[in-house]
DNA sequence: AGCTTTCGCTACGAGTCGTAGCGTAATGGC
DNA sequence: GCCATTACGCTACGACTCGTAGCGAAAGCT
């Protein structure tokens, strides 16, 4: 994930099983006291490791963060269910399933909104997580487009625009439905949401 | 805002303008150095006031940044544009004014990450923010219905859900667009949001 | 072997936290 | 006008976290 140097050099290699640990203890302080009173010192001594050594791996909270919230994201597929409903409701509620978790929603946001100042870690944020998810649903468009649910794209520059567009309609929803509004994504609450997410789509969508 | 006791109680009354300062100073470092580092002795030297004075008024960061946050939202208004679709975009583009602004990036996503630990943080951010914006989508959703773009509600307990759902979406998206995506809310995307909410809204939403 | 890098450990100055104590300022009630 | 009550500014405090430095030992590669 972060190996800058693929290449064998020499000397010690870093234990793999202390990254597990660090990345597994980090999530179970995120449950356990949260974003703003998670420290990194806490975290070393769960994880059995040096302060030191976590230092040397990364920068900061931030990116120790990301990294670890990462993990549950890994989860994320998208079987072929058939139809286009089905497989928004599906990714949605893998998507809330994830959510769900404590680690995910207090270290998830906090990132986020570290994000806002600091470029570097934006990009870690989407290349490690938005970026997969994203993936799903320019994969759920294509296979609707070969079931004729949904006209072949024609400008591949527009198509990108509403993949885009599909992508933060979903995942905000989801993500602000969990989090502010504090309601579950249940299978009613998904039905709903796919319902009004397909009549916008399968209708002229370039209004 | 915090008046446990409107009542006149006796003594000094607490300086109204000491309140001003310290929200608005408490912006200002959210804008210069973010929310991890923002410290509230910082921001009582910048309000000019004592940092005990800033305790006795705050029990801690969160709510602090919640109040600071709200104000940023008092400028959220919904005039008659017309149809619903105006609406719409009128009120986006509104929402995404506001989130475009530093100090409600960082801001707004931090305290949302903290309140996911925090029920007592969670209410104090819906009753200050979120009702006023959901507020605004029950008003658009009238106007409609007497405008006879959207059909008049036949149960009240699905009328609400349907609200929920509405405003999950647009706050959702724009939010998600703005902070994750990091692309500007301009008006091309507006009206293609704006395009497939409608959509999805005036055909059959209960799929 | 020899070289290189990581590891655990300890210790450190710097900075922040939230609170306590004090004298002073500004109200309302009598 | 006096007094009780509360807010204010200021200073100081112990506790905690931060990120780094230095050390000797361990674990790999050639």
């Amino acid at each position: 994930m972060q190996s800058s140097t693929p290449a064998t050099r020499p000397g010690r290699p870093r234990s793999a099983a202390a990254a597990t640990a660090i990345l597994a203890a980090t999530r179970e302080a995120l449950v356990e006291v949260g974003w703003s009173r998670l420290t990194l010192g806490d975290v070393a001594t769960r994880a059995g490791v040096a302060k030191t050594t976590l230092y040397r791996r990364w920068s900061g909270k931030n990116e120790l963060v990301v990294d670890a919230v990462a993990e549950l994201f890994d989860e994320l597929e998208l079987p072929d269910r058939g139809s286009l409903a089905a497989d928004i409701e599906g990714v949605v509620l893998q998507f809330a399933a994830i959510l769900a978790r404590p680690e995910a929603r207090s270290g998830l946001m906090a990132v986020v909104a570290e994000s806002t100042r600091d470029d570097a870690l934006r990009e870690r944020i989407r290349a490690s997580i938005v970026e997969r998810q994203k993936h799903l649903v320019v994969l759920g468009r294509s296979r609707a487009q070969k079931r004729g649910e949904l006209p072949p794209e024609t400008d591949p520059e527009e198509a990108a625009r509403t993949a885009d567009l599909i992508f933060d309609v979903v995942a905000g929803a989801v993500v602000h439905r969990t989090l502010v509004s504090a309601e579950p994504v249940d299978e009613e609450w998904v039905r709903s949401f796919a319902g009004l997410l397909l009549n916008g789509l399968t209708a002229d969508a370039t209004a």
